[in-house]
RNA sequence: CGCGGGGUGGAGCAGGGGUAGCUCGUCGGGCUCAUAACCCGAAGGUCGUUGGUUCAAAUCCAGCUCCCGCAA
């Protein structure tokens, strides 16, 4: 079938390679190179490395929604004709226009169990919840953001130790696996199942500030924001005004009376939550420092039991 | 030229012109019913790289390189 793809990080990636071994890409849309990292480098996006190592033509409009671009990229869009438009973690919202303009419509890949966690951040959200699967949706677009009426999808386990990276990478898969089937179901049709928006709800874009963590709340809940931010954006607190990154934690079984916060055991690196039982940090990154086990954090900076994570 | 931190024995760090130090690990020995505990001892580093200043550079200066935090 001939497709337009749209996407722009990793999660994109896989489908991407999936079609492109499957289907014939005519191009690839992605967002604008943008300057980033230090020092201003210019970075491709995952996807557009991806399409240029493989000879696909990119397009990167600012906007698909206004302005001369977006007239530029809806009469490329055109004169491509794709059968079918195939979105994934693209960043921008497509047009009417658009949307209307393939044979077989756009179709999206969400990393979630529609209708739950709508929106750019389902992965995080999910295991920062508390929830024990998760999946991929495979659906129609509409103007609705996430909204669309569902064709396929696939479930997967979140085990309890599971990282947000770790489900990223099932997902991913999934999601590849997902829209080779559907693409293969297109023409006969498929059937659509609509949205229940009453068992909606929304994973926001996730801050800077969202991701500090708050050591008040249940071990629980610490222990399953922490590995729901790892390892990207990544949770922190801060260690005598210096940032401290945590990518991975415990719980353990120890209970402290301290405040929330305060780090009770200086070998281990064990820290009293707000529901007085403890996570013990495991892998963990200070600045200007490699992220490195706890331990060995602890053997070149001395943590005083007592002093309270957070400032 | 966005701001900033850093590259020191196997690991993590301290030192900041003139015998290279700490915590841990490793090896050997001791104690113990026993241990990730404790005691004694040992090995292991041309201090990222190049050049400069100096009687003397890990330490000061310049370039290069690699790693990382912030901001976008």
């Amino acid at each position: 079938m001939n497709i337009v793809f749209m996407g722009t990080p990793d999660f994109a990636v896989s489908a991407l390679e999936a079609l492109v071994k499957h289907h014939n890409v005519l191009a690839v849309f992605t967002q604008p190179d943008k300057p980033k990292n230090r020092g201003k480098k210019i970075a491709f996006s995952p996807v557009k490395q991806f399409a240029v190592d493989n000879g696909l033509s990119v397009y990167q409009p600012t906007s698909l929604r206004k302005g001369e671009e977006a007239d530029e990229a809806y009469a490329q869009l055109k004169q491509l004709s794709p059968e079918c438009i195939v979105v994934a973690a693209y960043g921008q919202i497509l047009p009417e226009r658009i949307l209307e303009l393939p044979k077989y419509g756009c179709i999206n890949i969400h990393a979630s169990l529609l209708p739950k966690y709508r929106g750019a951040a389902p992965i995080q959200k999910c295991i920062i919840d508390g929830e024990t699967e998760s999946g991929v949706t495979v659906m129609m677009m509409e103007k609705g953001l996430d909204t669309g009426d569902m064709l396929l999808k696939e479930k997967v386990d979140i085990t309890d130790t599971m990282t947000a990276g770790e489900l990223h990478d099932l997902l991913a898969q999934a999601g590849a696996r997902l829209i080779l089937r559907v693409l293969d179901m297109l023409p006969e049709g498929i059937n659509a199942e609509k949205q229940d928006d009453t068992l909606s709800c929304y994973a926001p874009v996730i801050s800077r500030e969202m991701c500090r963590i708050d050591f008040s709340l249940p071990a629980k809940k610490v222990y399953d924001f922490i590995r729901g931010m790892s390892p990207s954006p990544c949770a922190y607190t801060f260690i005598c005004t210096k940032r401290l990154k945590v990518y991975f934690a415990e719980l353990c079984d120890k209970t402290s009376t301290l405040p929330a916060g305060s780090v009770i055991d200086n070998k281990e690196f064990v820290v009293g939550c707000g529901d007085g039982k403890c996570v013990k940090l495991k892998s963990v990154q200070g600045e200007g420092g490699k992220r490195m086990s706890a331990e060995d954090f602890l053997r070149g900076n001395r943590i005083d039991t007592g002093i309270i994570l957070g400032e």
